[in-house]
DNA sequence: TTATCTTTGCGTCAAATTAACGCAATTGAT
DNA sequence: ATCAATTGCGTTAATTTGACGCAAAGATAA
């Protein structure tokens, strides 16, 4: 049998660290899940995750996992929610702390031969082990919030990008349509994009403006009290 | 020495729940903390607090801390966020579960002579036991962003009240001025408030318009995807 | 008592913001 | 060659916001 050998007077629940991994392709919104090796719930998919360490703050378990997962070492993460349900894992009592990270996907180390990592769209999505469908759900309601007053969404596109790569993210994330000349004004008075010195060729009227978030500027403004809303 | 009957293969961490408790007096925000009895941080005050218990949730946990201290069984409660800093506990690896509540100080039953619990505006807040400084800064940014979003305000308010205590809430929880006509016109064109029938005397035009939030009302909006924004 | 504040409800108006849509230049596709 | 789609930039009317006026009536203080 195997050694138990960490006691405490009274019980103590297991806890783990699910991290919730957005990706964006230019269209759609995309989740990297794995598929369970194991029981419970083998063959199904699941955020990654697992114990967090005695030594290490629950970020930093997250941190760990995704960068198991995408090889990335820094990363938009922030904490979700935790997730008590008192059966939620059928083996123990087990709490997780789910975070949600906001990835480029060109970033992200194509899966190893190893990997059980994989991409998927949110409306392709298969059914989730234990309550991680629930914790998706909690992801995408945040995802929609934040992005009204933050600017995670750069977060999700590669350095340089367009003005429409822009609005399909944010049309993807809030599930609406917008304005193509109004989203573009919106933007633009926000003052946190810079245009991209087009490398070679002048802007010949039908190849887009090349953007850029700047971070600078925003946190500048972010400073004076402005109020960044989308 | 102390029996340690629940052992585990590895170390777990303990798991607390943790409570900051939002009352409103008419002028000042208020926090109901407990002053410790015991070491560590024996004598600073703190949240209302206490280890989960293996059949409970989290927020059933924190809601039994609430019950314990204010005599609610019902009230405004929502999950914060966890905090696992790896020292935050001198003892051993303590990670808690913090929420918050919002409830009707008028409510709440008097502190009887056992109860170490007690009202403070924040203004005048002790130094907290542990970590509970960062939670209730959390804790306070939290309120502000949700009260834009959504009509938590009424949580604190008696049943009935007047515009001008609502906007005091407003204004004591944003921390800033708005002008009275302005707010008054905003608030009613929300169609989220009913004025209560003024019982005895007609309004003699100079005490206040009695209002009361309503709940009916407003869950028909947000089902109409009318967004409360203020 | 009387003159002076304060509080409350409601209104006005100009400035700012938003939503809807026009237009021309250019390019890729049929 | 024609046509549809993409991109950048404007225009206009409706809506919302911010700042402030005003009168009625109770409270306050000389």
């Amino acid at each position: 049998m195997e050694e138990k050998k960490y006691c405490y007077k009274y019980p103590h629940p297991a806890v783990t660290t699910d991290c919730v991994i957005f990706g964006f392709d230019g269209i759609n919104l995309k989740l990297l899940l794995v598929e369970r090796g194991i029981d419970p719930y083998k063959g199904c998919w699941a955020f990654p995750g697992g114990f967090l360490n005695m030594d290490e703050t629950a970020e930093e378990g997250a941190r760990r996992e995704l960068e198991e997962e995408t090889g990335l070492k820094t990363a938009y993460v922030e904490q979700l929610q935790t997730f008590t349900a008192v059966d939620r894992d059928p083996r123990e009592r087990v709490i997780t702390i789910a975070f949600y990270a906001l990835v480029k996907i060109s970033e992200v180390k194509g899966g190893d031969d190893a990997s059980q990592a994989r991409w998927f769209s949110l409306d392709e999505s298969p059914s989730l082990a234990f309550d991680h469908e629930l914790i998706l759900r909690v992801a995408l309601a945040r995802l929609k919030e934040k992005i009204h007053f933050e600017p995670i969404g750069f977060e999700l596109l590669p350095e340089v990008f367009t003005m429409t790569e822009l609005q399909n993210l944010y049309e993807a994330i809030l599930g609406v349509k917008f304005d193509r000349r109004n989203f573009y004004r919106k933007m633009t008075a926000l003052e946190i994009l810079e245009q991209v010195e087009p490398e070679k060729q002048r802007t010949s009227k039908r190849d887009p403006i090349p953007y850029r978030f700047n971070a600078e500027r925003y946190a500048e403004l972010k400073k004076k009290h402005f109020i960044l809303e989308f």
